[in-house]
DNA sequence: CTGAATCCGGATGGATACTG
DNA sequence: CAGTATCCATCCGGATTCAG
């Protein structure tokens, strides 16, 4: 997830892109942000993510400390899953990111349409 | 850069990582927050960006509308990349997460090592 | 100088099958 | 239930080459 290139800076923003750019993190974190859930519901839920990718994901949000893992010593195994305090606060900080792209969603698809309208056009000069 | 997988959802925060997740498009961002500048000279002092992904992330940003491109009539030609009103607004908004990077990169360090440290030792339940 | 097109190796990630 | 291991298709991204 992290060793795109020999490149990595020590920058900060490149190191938590590197954790929370892939496609599933997200979406797990904040799925596990509105409670604990069991590795099952998880996939279940997170709609379309695989076993495996579900798997490698939780790990490194575990790794990394973002979420804990609870075996619970049961007849069927269950294991749960829970944000951790640093977890959340990640969470939390991503939500000014998101009120960003909630704010300018638009005038980014405006940006892009006219982009795309502009290129289709090769009489641009004129 | 956008299309990991058909279930994107609407979420923004996926919207927002898919543009600014890939290795490039911050470093790229951050260089011309600090002014307007040419396309060689970003090649030069991004540093481990090859031609072509500098071609690509300035097409995708300029798309966007968070770059926007000035070509100089010039004998030798120059183009001039520089940040819109909007790549302003999200480099700022980006900054966020680099403060949440920065002030809890130590957490996440530790919490890699004891994870490591854990998982190096077999004999975990005694 | 600024870029686009092609080629191609390596990483990413899904499907499946198997284990504890 | 909760994963891991393997196989394999796809995509990403670097190097190179060509064009305006």
């Amino acid at each position: 997830m992290a060793p795109r290139n020999p490149v990595n800076h020590a920058c900060p923003i490149r190191d938590v892109l590197d954790r929370v750019g892939d496609a599933w993190s997200v979406l797990v974190l904040s799925e596990l942000a509105k409670g604990p859930c069991r590795f099952n519901a998880l996939l279940r839920v997170v709609n379309g993510i695989s076993q495996r990718m579900l798997s490698v994901t939780l790990r490194t949000l575990e790794r990394d400390g973002m979420v804990s893992r609870r075996v619970l010593p049961l007849a069927p195994p269950q294991v749960e899953y829970a944000l951790t305090d640093l977890g959340q606060s990640l969470f939390a900080s991503l939500s000014a990111l998101k009120d960003w792209a909630t704010a300018h969603q638009p005038s980014v698809r405006a940006a892009r349409s006219s982009y795309d309208a502009r290129m289709a056009q090769p009489s641009a000069a004129a």
